[in-house]
DNA sequence: AAGGTGACTCTGC
DNA sequence: CGCAGAGCCACCT
């Protein structure tokens, strides 16, 4: 993947507002690379765990966290969604209220 | 160089 | 709502 696309991406993902999160493929398209919405996904686990991005604000179109439930990092996504404001029901959110754009 | 993998997504039952 | 199957595609072996 270009360095210019990781850009893309970083700037977007550091865009989306408190309080709404974005889907891979709908960052994957916004920054000129469809269907590479896995490529998000590689982009964010090799961020460094002390990164300033809110990369708890990125869930999958369903609008479920892509962590097993339960495991530490799904709870630590969470607790940073719900501190924004985003209610959980049954362990996803409803992206038509929560959707960026 | 061929095959496996996965922070994905869509469709259908 | 849940599970399965099938695309999809950059990376790693």
């Amino acid at each position: 993947m270009q360095d210019e696309h990781k850009q893309r991406l970083f700037t977007l993902i550091g865009a989306i507002p408190k309080g709404k999160v974005a889907a891979y493929g709908q960052l994957a398209n916004l920054a000129g690379l469809p269907r590479q919405a896995r490529a998000v996904g590689r982009l964010l686990k090799e961020l460094p765990k002390g990164s300033a991005l809110p990369w708890y604000r990125v869930v999958n179109s369903q609008g479920k966290i892509s962590f097993p439930c339960g495991s530490k990092k799904y709870i630590e996504q969470k607790e940073h969604l719900e501190l924004e404001g985003i209610v959980f029901i049954k362990d996803k959110i409803n992206m038509r209220i929560y959707q960026w754009d």
